[in-house]
DNA sequence: ATTAATCTTGACCGTTCGGTCAGGTTTATT
DNA sequence: AATAAACCTGACCGAACGGTCAAGATTAAT
């Protein structure tokens, strides 16, 4: 049974508007009136669609975990690790420049403690994580990678890659008030390969 | 012209609350009864301290910059980069570990476009930066590090260090619902230091 | 002992929040 | 053409917000 155009066509417009507001303002800070204004549509059409303001950021949320998983996946497609790796922390890079507010909706929901993601973060995504950690594991007994703590390994991913989105405006602060530049962001983008590559002893 | 002492002790009360608070729910999420119920005391009464939220907030961001700065200042402890490096990766990585609140509330003013310390940021923490910027400069002009972009390094740093802190939820989540006990962070530390040590070619 | 300054607090205020609803309009079905 | 289903929305509601204030209590200064 098809959706009406109309309920799709809406439900995306109020979406999108969703994302904007909440990575702006945070799920406090964020009001339906503002959602509304920004989707160009009166509050209570958006409480036709998404009954609660909750349920409505639920949806968001689900919306970033779907893309941060299938970012994920691109760790999956080598079979041995410096392009394994490295396409995974490009595709994460390539992820925080394209699509910040969405990491930042993520990180502000993990920095609240996660009220309403914990299931998923200690289901998929420690599922996910431990095929990962045992693909690493892999690699050092085969002496491919020097030995180390996989865990902590895929902490240090997350962090760098994500902390160009979440801290854009911090960086941009201290970049003569500009955003990094196409040229800038591909310079980190190699510097973190790089840097992470050889740090475990796959590179040299 | 010595504050009162009935001043110096609720001013502290009240703003180890609002540090409690404001971490757990953020600024628009925290409110003033809950601010005043975790100090025990009165809501008028914090207006008496301070007169509104946001100077309240403002006093603690700007307790946490003076601790963000001390730690920065371990970075010039030592000449050469290997020691410096690591001093300031342990002491960043021991205050996440002392000081997550503290870490959690800068996250998410920065989070949402650092409205309040723009200045701070523009000012006292580039010109930091830039001196910082230079020595690590000096370092791979006379060989000791391989050519990198210092700011880029950086970033790395503060990113994976304040990971600890800001995501807890989400390592606990991933860590069957323990926190990282002390034997696991101490790990966390020396894999940090290492992986960044090695890959900018300071070690090996 | 008296006065002044500081501190304390319950009650209250205007505003804004998320959410509701009745009644009208548009679209889909037969 | 008629009926049903889906969609739309201005007006409204109780609750919670940040902040105020007058009046009393406590502490400091003389």
């Amino acid at each position: 049974m098809r959706k009406n155009q109309i309920r799709i066509n809406n439900e995306r417009r109020i979406l999108a508007a969703a994302v904007k507001i909440f990575a702006g303002y945070g799920y406090q800070g964020a009001t339906m009136r503002k959602i509304a204004e920004e989707a160009g549509l009166p509050k209570a059409n958006l409480h036709y669609y998404f009954q609660t303001k909750e349920q409505l950021y639920r949806q968001v949320l689900d919306g970033i975990f779907k893309d941060w998983l299938a970012a994920a996946n691109t760790f999956d497609e080598c079979e041995e690790p410096v392009e394994a790796l490295r396409g995974y922390i490009v595709t994460k890079m390539d992820l925080s420049r394209k699509r910040p507010l969405e990491s930042r909706i993520w990180a502000e929901e993990i920095l609240r403690g996660a009220p309403l993601i914990q299931d998923q973060l200690e289901q998929t995504l420690a599922a996910w994580l431990d095929n990962r950690v045992k693909r690493i594991t892999d690699w050092i007994n085969t002496g491919t990678i020097q030995a180390l703590n996989p865990q902590i390994l895929m902490y240090m991913i997350w962090a760098v890659t994500q902390h160009f989105a979440d801290f854009e405006s911090q960086i941009r602060a201290l970049n003569q008030q500009q955003n990094l530049s196409d040229e800038q962001f591909a310079e980190a983008k190699k510097q973190v390969v790089q840097t992470i590559l050889k740090g475990i002893g796959a590179l040299d």
